[in-house]
DNA sequence: CTCACGCTTCGGTTCGCGCCGAAGCATGCT
DNA sequence: AGCATGCTTCGGCGCGAACCGAAGCGTGAG
């Protein structure tokens, strides 16, 4: 049967971690960068590269030449549901269960990728932009002159960063909201590490958000926690 | 995150073809013993065991005891969408229009691992309830009195078929519909090539109907070519 | 023009896993 | 009881693929 090794060959490209990763970071249609998508799956970008054309090549997904970036995302709706559906089952696997508890914790606050996600890292981006910080256009977000100088009141030199776009959004797989990456991500999360706002669980990317962190969100960024 | 390799985990599972082609022949929610996976699968039981073992352990089959058999069959609802999913999605994945050409000549007739499946296969079933020859219970086929005769007007002593059930059914997924498996659906293949009622061609599982075939066929079983 | 950056290609290594044969276990037929 | 049958477990083999570092290529910035 020809079909078999048809979808056998589908699985098996979503059957490596890397690919599902990068599969499940475009999972909402946003179109990413390889970089990005590499450090999503924790790879080299040679390896990242690799994995990206034989998506490509099987037509899961779509490139977008944009300046000097090559921007990848989903190709159609029905890769999209393929991923919902393997998320469907993947959560109703037994050994599953056993993950739930931590999973919960991740939800409040966690890293992705060396930047703030979950609960914590969607209200701080909402913080962002209802103070005009921010503003998010085409998916790309851009820090107002608001923003620069809020930023830099946090101890962040803006100017360091020179990368452009200087922040992406990414949406969370639990929220399924907006937050902050890109190199500025970074930079908020490394600071708030030094500031001592959050902590690192070192056997997950947990983190949790200090007494001290609590008191910083509120005044500096008008975050309620 | 975690869920990058569960989805992974489930992917991969499927994405052995000897996995996807027992899933395959599992998707309409009938149960199969292991033996016959093991043959649709084009491995030796020992393979197939571990295969299957996998399968249930993920959740992805549930196992039913009955008599000596264990049979194995898809766990759940979720589970033959993701079979769907993927079906689409390698139905539109450019490599597959390679291949479609091939497919419309093995829709007509061919071998589903030796017993025959395709229209033909599909027909032949119909013609033989419909001559109330086979009596379909609980999607385990039995031949009736008169089916042992007619069996036996073909040249087939049904006597020497001792196993339970003594055939199957088999969902064909060109036409989504049953035809005869199992040693005795074996057999009657076996019968058709002797008295060349039917040619096997060496380069795929696709088979025609010779002239002499037609005649037989309308004859014996009252199947109009 | 030249440099820097992002991405891809190439070569080589390592590790996982799919496969089988043989032996072991259980079940039901004789 | 004894044998046959269906399935599983074990040990070992070999292929394939995932990975990285380094080099190559094209594009935009200075």
């Amino acid at each position: 049967m020809t079909q078999d090794i048809d979808i056998a060959r589908i699985a098996a490209l979503v059957g490596a971690p890397a690919r599902a990763a990068m599969l499940l970071a475009l999972g909402d249609g946003r179109a990413l960068p390889a970089g990005d998508l590499a450090a999503c799956a924790g790879v080299s970008a040679a390896t990242a590269s690799g994995h990206l054309g034989a998506l490509r090549e099987a037509g899961l997904l779509d490139i977008v030449r944009q300046g000097r970036h090559r921007y990848y995302r989903i190709a159609s709706a029905q890769v999209a549901a393929l991923l919902e559906s393997l998320l469907l089952v993947a959560a109703q696997s037994p050994t599953r269960a056993l993950r739930t508890r931590v999973d919960q914790r991740l939800q409040a606050g966690r890293t992705c990728y060396n930047h703030l996600a979950g609960r914590l890292g969607v209200a701080l981006c909402d913080a962002l932009i209802e103070r005009e910080a921010l503003r998010i256009d085409e998916e790309i977000a851009h820090f107002t002159r608001a923003g620069v100088a809020l930023l830099a009141g946090f101890g962040l030199d803006t100017r360091a960063l020179r990368h452009r776009p200087m922040s992406r959004t990414c949406i969370d797989w639990s929220e399924r909201r907006h937050h902050l990456s890109g190199p500025t991500g970074v930079a908020i999360y490394r600071r708030c590490l030094e500031l001592g706002w959050v902590r690192h669980h070192l056997d997950s990317r947990a983190v949790s958000v200090t007494k001290i962190g609590a008191r910083g969100f509120q005044s500096t960024f008008g975050l309620a926690m």
